[in-house]
DNA sequence: AGGATATACTTGAGCAGGCAAAGAATGGTA
DNA sequence: TACCATTCTTTGCCTGCTCAAGTATATCCT
């Protein structure tokens, strides 16, 4: 790191544009998405990150991490995505703390009818803005803030709990 | 569901992890504010913006428009900024229907006393992820993501009203 | 073994802010 | 003048989340 100096002139002023626009993006997006499908911008994310992990299941400390909310949010966010059957609990067979989040059929039926209204939006308002090579600058420079973690699997499989 | 079509394949990842590095990002900060000035990052934001306002006074419909908050979230926040003394009720001469919002002395001492440790707290959580040309960069893709509108000014000034 | 400590998750209370509807003032327009 | 549409603001109700506690389970240390 070079000069150890103040950030430049208009810092400030230039976090706080910012700001607004991330406010202006993420609401629109959000708001979008709950119209169209019912699904919040975080019950999106942890719907796409459960369909990517492998077998679908995520410890839910893990995908707190994942989508930075609290675990309390995670279990009240969960809470909504399970009674909608889009994910069930599933238990660990080697610590019975620890319980799964996994994606449902129906769970990533709805992923992919979100996906698509989703991306044209996300082209739409965000996209347009950046091009390719900024974007993927942007994600990466962002993605640096917040820390990456991966989870663990476990050994036995997750075992969806049949109420 | 992968090739739909113009969108770059790593598109949505790069969102979410925007997503997640904002997320972070304004949380860490949002949360020194609050500990250690008693503001929200929007109470620091409408009080900056006041503060630069010529004579410190802004229509609320105007500030909701800049920090991107609907009426109803104007009027709480200045709520908690009014009942704490930073900012005052004023009203326009010429139309009864508008509000002002009005810096006080507190209010200018309090963000001049929130803005020392708010630069800081910035410059580390950017200055100690990123060079320096990272950070222009950085902050020009941002930047692009602004929009500004200017507000009005009464003709007659914003009479305090006192209670 | 048996307690201390740590980890995984849930629950209750509270807060910020959104949406929709209501209240209050203004500016046409006839 | 009376009326209607617009603009500015506030209020009620609701959601999404956080924080602080509380409950289990697991692990470590004597």
């Amino acid at each position: 790191m070079t000069s150890r100096q103040a950030l430049p002139a208009g810092a400030l002023t230039a976090w706080a544009s910012y700001l607004r626009g991330h406010a202006a993006l993420s609401r629109a997006l959000n708001a979008r998405l709950v119209a169209e499908h019912g699904l919040t911008l975080n019950d999106y994310e942890v719907l796409l990150l459960l369909s990517r992990a492998p077998d679908g299941y995520l410890k839910r400390v893990d995908l707190a991490q994942r989508v930075l909310l609290t675990p309390s949010g995670i279990t009240r966010l969960l809470g909504g995505l399970e009674s909608a059957g889009y994910v069930e609990k599933g238990s660990c067979p080697t610590d019975a703390r620890v319980t799964y989040a996994v994606v449902t059929e129906v769970g990533l039926a709805k992923l992919a009818e979100a996906t698509e209204t989703h991306l044209a939006d996300l082209e739409e308002l965000f996209v347009t803005r950046f091009d390719e090579s900024e974007l993927a600058l942007l994600a990466e420079l962002l993605g640096r803030l917040a820390g990456d973690s991966e989870g663990e699997h476990c050994p036995g499989g997750a075992r969806a709990r049949n109420t």
